[in-house]
DNA sequence: CTGAAAGCGCTTACAG
DNA sequence: CTGAAAGCGCTTACAG
């Protein structure tokens, strides 16, 4: 592998200028900047990251977290991956804040800024509240030079790096196959939605309607209930859905209330009846999985969005690489009693 | 972070006692030695790993993979997982050189003497051939300092520092568990076998039967077979056993062969009476799963059995750190036609 | 427009 | 038993 010395002998220049033209920091003579240029070509130069990433000890990074785990169990596996990878960034003197804030623009901007003027972090990694407040804010930053990646949910008309968590339209039409997989003959299916102001949960449930529409015609909407992510709210709501409609056979949990609904499945006594499908992994949807009640949970990665977001500003920071994609998906992963 | 300049000067000597104290090389004076174990110790001190990779350059790592790419249509998944690594690693100045050979222990040996003899490789990622031979390879490796990681398939007695790998008996499980899930009522399956010599195949096939005694007693193995692996075997064997049991509504494919068993279904066009389950995403299968002839299929992250590997290689040859734990078991990850 | 030097945090001969 | 120095491959003031 080249290097900058090697380039810079060739040359007959100094490294400094060598690293100039290599990194169009300054001016070079045109002249010697062509002859770099070429040499470096010629030997397919390529910056070797071990130096880069020694010379970047001098910034002292600091990476800010900022989550949603105040109010959400999703988030205490997403908090997992961020901290295993703190510990491996400590190890290169790249230290990480994480904030806990709850479901809610102003804290989550006060933590933007505390962070920001404060502790003056050199990157951001957030689970944004839809608000356009929040998208100028992490275009300011931008501006600042302080690079912002999403995770778990995107946020439009921002300039952040870029975005890890589901494609919730692809996992949403796996819910649907997955559905038609665990069922037999005509389904009557009880949907419990978390918030339609949501816009995850609107994408997956429009994924699943329109792949059943489409594929699995077997497969119909029996009725919809909305619980807000609120177990008390999901008992009430699923016990009303499963009354009225003595049909059902299968309930498809869209996003959070999952033991308040099968918690009202099982005071009806139909937990053999009904074909259960959610999403996560949270602690009470894993013993439900355990116990047979809920026959399959669809999974999104959750230490990966909370690992993936810190290795990119990492890398961006040290390297000034920006990642080769934007959108970074993470694997749409089915879990039953014994992949759990 | 505390560095060793720092502690070498609290402690008042050079930043070669330290290290020699820190790293256990050479005789250090008793009193110095106990006073810069204990600066260290009170500043938590952590080598940093900038510092050591830099310094690592000047051993021009060089790591060999043997892998049976050449007989295995599923090691070209692990293939792209290497590669991936390979490209990440070279930024690095590590180089990386696969050796795809015959399933064969001959072969294998010989692979293996060329890239420790002729091109001086300091670490070899193997999924070995399951023999002595080999072995007594990888411990001799050891003893001159060449560390060894088995992927996909594990060796006994060898000083191989880990495996990455599917763990087979739990992967059974999981075709079991998914079987029941797929099906209703009563289920005659049909098990084709890959080849009873091989290790994880019975591992798989064991967990497989053990689960369904133990908890879903309405599926019974109606018949089973062995195709080593060839799909033209397997189309034949496959083709029998249909056809000598007319009530099987349900196969398992635990190994290779499952497009030529497939074709037997078409070819008695029973592909909408039988549930299909295979392992792994060849193209074949993939293409199986797209059009709904094979129900789901049971995947074992075949990037990640290629780079993992090689990341605990350079790691330990760059820090000197052995990796937290011995076995690093892929996840088991259920694939439909939606979230293929 | 350019070079010389110091520094990031380690390791590795070498000299004494 | 110990220190001084050079080196891994970059970046970053600073001086001219």
């Amino acid at each position: 592998m080249a290097t900058i010395k090697e380039i810079a002998e060739l040359a007959g220049v100094s490294r400094g200028t060598v690293d100039r033209v290599l990194n169009n920091r300054g001016a070079v003579n045109p002249a010697t900047e062509e002859k770099i240029r070429e040499i470096a070509k010629a030997l397919d130069y390529r910056p070797n990251r071990a130096g880069l990433v020694l010379a970047a000890q001098k910034k002292n990074l600091k990476l800010g977290v900022i989550l949603f785990s105040q109010s959400n169990p999703f988030f205490e596996d997403v908090l997992k991956g961020v901290r295993n990878k703190a510990e491996e960034l400590a190890e290169y003197n790249c230290c990480v804040l994480i904030r806990e804030v709850h479901f809610n623009v102003e804290e989550q901007l006060d933590a933007i800024n505390e962070l920001v003027e404060i502790e003056e972090i050199s990157g951001l990694a957030i689970a944004p509240y839809n608000d356009p407040r929040i998208s100028d804010k992490i275009n300011r930053l931008w501006e600042k030079g302080i690079p912002t990646v999403t995770l778990n949910t995107d946020i439009e008309n921002s300039s952040r790096i870029a975005y890890v968590g589901s494609n919730y339209t692809r996992s949403g039409e796996t819910a649907a196959g997955l559905m038609h997989l665990l069922t037999y003959g005509e389904v009557n299916l009880g949907v419990i939605s978390g918030s339609p102001k949501i816009l995850c949960h609107t994408e997956r449930i429009a994924g699943f309607e329109n792949k059943i529409k489409k594929e699995y015609p077997n497969i119909h909407i029996t009725g919809t209930v909305v619980n807000n992510d609120d177990d008390f709210e999901s008992y009430d709501q699923t016990l009303e859905l499963l009354r009225r409609y003595p049909e059902i056979n299968a309930l498809f949990f869209a996003a959070g209330g999952v033991y308040g609904g099968c918690r009202a499945v099982m005071s009806l006594h139909r937990e053999k009846k009904i074909t259960i499908l959610a999403f996560d992994k949270v602690p009470t949807t894993k013993e439900l999985v355990q116990e047979g009640i809920i026959a399959a949970t669809i999974c999104q990665q959750p230490r990966t969005q909370g690992s993936k977001p810190l290795d990119i500003l990492f890398a961006y920071l040290t390297t000034g690489v920006l990642p080769e994609k934007e959108n970074h998906y993470v694997s749409i992963d089915i879990r039953i009693k014994e992949n759990l």
